[in-house]
Parts: C-alpha cells; structure tokens; sequence
DNA sequence: TTCGTCATGTAATGGGTTACATGATTAC
DNA sequence: GTAATCATGTAACCCATTACATGACGAA
C-alpha cells in the first residue's frame, strides 16, 4: 500500500496548498481541477486524506476558537505541512513521464500558476507529441480496417480524429503563449 | 461474481456473432470497437472468455480439421452459441440506463448496422441529452468559479466546453441521417 | 415533519492493469 | 543467435465506486 492515487494526492496537496480546507469543501474543488466529469467520491477522499496525515504531508487544523456559532456537524479542517509543501514543489518541478495522460495533464494545468516557466513548456510539449501519437495511431487504423468498416464506426473514427486535431491546435495556442509573454 | 464488465462482454459477444476468433486478434478487433486508447488487456480477456464459455454463451470451435500447415501455438477459437446469439440480440435491443456514456455508447455504435432503427435512434437521443446535461454544468461551473479561475484553467474549461459542443453537432448529423434514409 | 444539504466515515465490490510464466515461429 | 511477433494464461495489485451508517441543521 505504498502509493494512493498519485493524481488524486497531487491536486489535493496542489488545493491544500492555497488554504485550508475540510473535505467537503475539498470535494468540490477536486470537481473542478479534475474535470466536472470525474467527480471524486467521499470513499476515495476520506481514506486518502487520512494517508497524507499519516504520511504527514497534510494534518488537521486546529479547532476554529470562536466557533462560528453552531457550524453544522464538526468539520476537519486539513492544511498543508511543511514536508507536504516540500513534496508538491518536487512533484510540480520534476513531473512524472505519464504527466502527458489526460488526468494527469488536467491536474498539472491546474496548478500551472505555480509551475516553473521550463516545466510547464515541457509538459505542453510532453503532450502534443503524445497527441502525434495518437493521431498517427487513428489514422493507422483508418487506413488499415478502411475497407471492412461501416459507415457508423466510420463517422465516429472522424470524429476521434478532428477531436484530437483540435486539441493538439489548442495546445499549440497555450505553447505560443508560453514562448512570448 | 456476477457480472464480468458489461461493455467488455457485449462487445465480446458482437464481435463473435460476425465470424468465430481466437483470443489474440479479438483483442486488436476489441480496440477498434472500444477506441484505441482503450486497449483491453489479456489479464481481462481471457477470464472473460473463460467466463462466457462457462455460461455457454460462446464455445471452442472444433480445431482446425487440416491444420494450416503449422499454425503457431495453438490457438483457441471461440464462436457464438445460440443462447449467446440471442442473449446478444436481446442486449442490442434494450439497451441500459448507461447506453449514453462514453464507452458503451462507443460500444453500442459499433454494432449500429445490427441495431433496430428505432433503438438507433433512442441511443443517439439518449446520448444528445447526456451531452446537454454536461454543457449545462460546465457553463454552470464557468460562470460560478469565473472570479478565482486562472488564465489556464479557464483555457482548459474554453476547450471542454467546445470538445462537448462539438460533439452535439456531430450527433445530430447522426440523427438526421437517421430521420430521413 | 420531512426534505435537502452539510459532513464524515467504512466495507464490499468492481473492473480493470502489470508483472510474470511459458513457449513456438519468423525475419534479420 | 536473437529479436519481434504470435499466443495463452495466472496472481497480485490498484484505484476507484457503491452502498451503507450516522448525524446535525435549515427551510418548506
């Protein structure tokens, strides 16, 4: 049991790292560095909160002072430690060679603010030339299973290509930025 | 142990219903079903080949009478049965509640040429509002996080929401080809 | 009083991957 | 002779979800 959800601990601690938060609330902004489609359930999120404190890269808050007259149920409110801060700096610095995938990449955008100006021209570019790959893979196919395939399965190989057609042109947007600020 | 990924095994059973096939190239098959960047690997093939043979929805065909002058290893072809023929034919023709996700839409597309018109048609529909649906929360979420929402984030939100646009115009090309023959 | 939302947590299950084991055949 | 591809299979693990349990508060 080494390692929990690589992506999940790295937008967590990314999170954590702006302020203080309990999990609920946590939840909802996980909702939006990963992407509103891949929503975390609580059955992930509980357990691995308690495997950062145990690893003390995250630990709870001291008890609000002057309770904010009758909060709901006692919430935990987790922060960041210094270990913690330590270990996303490293994470965000040397990114890991499947920071290219979709979640991964959706994460390491989200926490691009504070990401060193090389590495993040590095993943842009780590990702477009997944993206090559792809394409190269899909029009493979296409050329390959061209005679025995339906129209269906046509339109919907077509779609999969112009899909990725744009977003390798969208990030060719994001690199230019990158190269002239 | 009752049910053995639902997607894996319709597309299993659609592939099989064509032309008897051997586990290996039901894999390269598979991917074209299932998009190529969701290769299947043997670790589940296999099992759930083992699988459907105990359910005696697919059985080993007779081994090749004139073997074809030194196949390699032995292969293992599997074909359909008659229950599996019909069970097939019954999960074509009353598709779940989860026909509009992304992999079994992808899965139910693929064996379009065999599906009902009008089921056809409600899958598509199906799928256009599953897509509506994500367009409402994502504008939704754009307009609620708009304030803290960095330069690259919002870039990242900008494409999704495209992406999503996108396909609802590429839908309903499908389901005015379907309308009107 | 009942419903919606806030809030935390666990156990069972699901649906896959990776790594490993085995071995034949073809192409260089 | 050695690398790539063909071919089948198992065991260990991973990462998550679902269903369940618990409970308080505010609004209709």
């Amino acid at each position: 049991m080494r390692t929990r959800g690589a992506v999940l601990e790295f937008s967590i601690l990314g999170l954590l790292h702006d302020s203080p938060l309990h999990g609920y609330e946590l939840r909802k902004r996980l909702t939006g560095v990963l992407g509103p489609f891949r929503a975390i359930s609580y059955g992930s999120l509980y357990p691995a909160l308690k495997e950062l404190q145990s690893r003390e890269l995250i630990a709870e808050a001291a008890p609000d002072p002057q309770p904010v007259l009758t909060t709901r149920r006692a919430r935990i409110v987790y922060e960041i430690s210094a270990q913690g801060k330590d270990y996303f700096d490293q994470l965000i610095a040397a990114p890991g060679p499947d920071a290219w995938e979709d979640e991964p990449f959706a994460a390491h955008l989200a926490f691009f603010k504070r990401t060193p100006a090389d590495v993040r021209l590095r993943i842009l570019e780590g990702r477009r030339s997944r993206l090559e790959q792809r394409l190269a893979t899909l029009r493979e196919s296409f050329t390959r299973a061209g005679e025995r395939m339906d129209a269906y399965t046509e339109r919907l190989q077509e779609h999969g290509l112009d899909s990725v057609e744009r977003e390798v042109r969208w990030l060719d947007e994001l690199i230019d930025g990158e190269n002239r600020p």
